[in-house]
DNA sequence: GCAAAAGTGTTATACCTACACCCATGC
DNA sequence: GCATGGGTGTAGGTATAACACTTTTGC
């Protein structure tokens, strides 16, 4: 077992980075300026640094390329992604992050100067082979991760604001499961499930229509029962 | 972005195998005979080599240490571990794969002469600390990823022979959950989820009991609905 | 007969679905 | 008043939990 046929590589962490704004379900991509795949789209991302966890390396190329704080942003790995030829330039695996923005009154803005632009996520999941390297895989993957966390964790919330209406959360199911649910009985599911929000005294006046209560966040990370979507998986 | 701030690495691929024999849910286990953490007990694993995909260098390293084929086997990532400081002898980034195996009937053996044996995971769990490198949080994960998965998976049945009664199958849920199902009601349950099982001519006899009906594995992967267990996550 | 494991039936309960209906606001 | 979205009530279906009960074997 000769360290010689150990293969070297460098590692990248690219970034699924999603939200729901203009009532759509997007991602954030970023047009390539240089080689390889120069001029297509592709996940924002970056390389690993010595002594970085993978974790650390999700957050700072966070910050970097859309000047979003991780502290306040839900981040997870959606796996590792080491085909032989993934990249032309040489042996790079992926270790993609999913990362839940809230939509941002902010425009979103590389530092590095990137051009950087929110994406509808279906149509791209749509026609794959536009993104660069595998990253329709990758954000197929990391779609249908979030897709079914919705199924029985409180993740829907982190889509929204620090106080957030009932029709906004159900907004979130709505556009990311690309399927209506029952606004009445999503009512009773979210209110009734133990830990899930957290009511405030302030309530906001939509364009039309009776005022709704403003809820937070709270402390429960599963859904017990699940939030229920339609039996379409195999 | 020079190359010089890119960390070039090594990538392991480290395996749990995973499986029920005498009565008990154990993990293979390695005695590692070179430094570093010489003496102590491991998951198998190597480095990946050149031009081989990160599933590839799980199926070889599976035939290798166990002379199990990854044909016939299931096998799936678990995610990627990149503390800075997980190896001492440089960068790591550690890729595990998750493989379930029937109780063989043949003793494994390490073809390059490694110590293999197995070991009930629920000790290991209970008193980390005793494992290699970070392989007790990698263990930790790629369990409750098998636990989780018996719950909307056909996975159970990976851990059984080609054909199998329904009370193996729920030795399999009763000894991976560590907690005790009803055997009358798992047998609806079973038998009623289209596609988990196809029954078979042939019966087994037990030591004691009416004679069982040998089943095998069917076509779905899924379970709608899912087997249930306690409320124990949050 | 007896022990042990396989397998069926039954009832109560929890939860979801679907839909009728009322409430509170802007215009 | 009317449109619009927020929110509650209720009836019916489905699946589970908990249990009694029957079946089929070896001894």
């Amino acid at each position: 077992m000769s360290r010689r046929h150990h293969e070297v590589l460098r590692l990248a962490v690219d970034l699924v980075i999603l939200t729901v704004r203009d009532r759509s379900f997007q991602v954030l991509l970023i047009e390539r300026g240089n080689p390889p795949f120069a001029g297509q789209l592709a996940l924002p991302g970056g390389f690993l640094r010595p002594g970085e966890s993978l974790e650390e390396a999700a957050a700072r190329e966070l910050l970097e390329e859309t000047a979003l704080d991780a502290g306040s942003l839900h981040l997870e790995q959606v796996g590792a992604y080491g085909h032989p030829d993934r990249d032309p330039r040489g042996r790079v695996v992926s270790v993609p992050y999913l990362a839940i923005a809230p939509n941002l009154p902010t425009p979103v803005a590389g530092s590095d100067a990137i051009e950087a632009q929110w994406r509808p996520v279906e149509p791209v999941l749509a026609s794959p082979g536009k993104l660069a390297f595998d990253h329709d895989d990758i954000l197929r993957d990391a779609v249908e991760q979030a897709r079914r966390q919705l199924e029985y964790t409180t993740l829907a919330t982190r889509f929204c604001g620090e106080t957030f209406t009932i029709g906004e959360l159900r907004d979130v199911y709505d556009l990311v499961w690309g399927m209506r649910l029952d606004p009445r009985n999503f009512n009773r599911k979210v209110t009734r499930t133990d830990g899930f929000l957290l009511p405030t005294d302030a309530k906001r006046t939509p364009e039309t229509g009776r005022p709704a209560t403003l809820y937070r966040r709270g402390p429960a990370d599963g859904l017990h029962p699940p939030m229920l979507r339609g039996r379409d998986l195999s």
